[in-house]
DNA sequence: GGTTATAATGTTTTTGATTATCATACAAAG
DNA sequence: CTTTGTATGATAATCAAAAACATTATAACC
């Protein structure tokens, strides 16, 4: 944890940042939260716990900073609002997630499974992908035994 | 042209809808910008040119029960505006789209690039997968010939 | 045809997430 | 200490989307 909000203070420091308390809680929670996709709204209230005096554009802005310094994805997965999900230490690309129709859960998946799919639309496209986002629609394990 | 407003005629009926005239008109815009990824206030825009008396929230209603069957796919590129992409006829999934970070170009690639890995995640996952959303992020080949 | 029920429409208002504004607080550097 | 730039918090503005609601079209029945 610490040494995790350490690196994420060097990286804010490298592009002329600093770790304010403020940005420091909020990394807190995204980092206590790390399972959840939570809106600014829900970080907004889990930040407000500890620290009560915070502002709600600062918590944007700083899920904004956060975004652009590539420590966090902002997602949207229909729903009217952004979510933010930190991205794993050294993960080149974006993780992926199973969303199911019926339950609304969100599973998050780690694999790396489109390296040859990057490489064949680099090729048939002449398109330098950067990275990818791919979510899949389906239904959950627990849905499917439900329904039966 | 007007045979495929034909077949969404009939999937309209085939739920119980009709396709009325403000309907029509809606799907008309939506097959002439086909390679557009129009935002609903795009679409109603188009949709007043020919049908001046039609109102905003029906234009709001139409995108939403067309995207219910599965006509259209309601996409979301980050910027705060859903946009509203036709369905190929017969395809099962989702078209894929490529996103320049540098222009905002998309392009839309057709191929099914993900049956394998579909596999793979119904597999390790025990999820039933029902559709996918795969968007790419990189740099187009204009830009990557404009920096040099 | 007339009548009723239902579906669809258009106008307007409201909501709700995000952004912009701006005065104040803070921190770093001289 | 003063200056200069950055960050913050409160509030207002924006803007897409949804809701409300009265009106109009359509269909079904007699």
């Amino acid at each position: 944890m610490e040494n995790r909000i350490q690196r994420i203070k060097e990286a804010l420091q490298g592009a002329h940042y600093k770790l304010t308390p403020q940005r420091e809680v909020t990394v807190r929670v995204l980092l206590e939260n790390e399972r959840d996709h939570l809106s600014a709204e829900d970080v907004f209230l889990k930040v407000k716990d500890k620290y009560p005096e915070i502002g709600l554009a600062t918590v944007y802005r700083t899920l904004e900073l956060l975004s652009e310094l590539k420590i966090l994805d902002k997602i949207n997965f229909g729903d009217g609002v952004s979510r933010y999900d930190l991205r794993k230490e050294g993960a080149k690309h974006f993780h992926h997630h199973l969303v199911c129709m019926e339950c609304g859960a969100v599973e998050e998946i780690e694999e790396d499974l489109l390296e040859d799919v990057e490489k064949i639309v680099e090729k048939d496209h002449n398109f330098k992908v950067t990275d990818h986002r791919l979510t899949f629609h389906g239904i959950c394990g627990e849905c499917q035994s439900k329904k039966e």
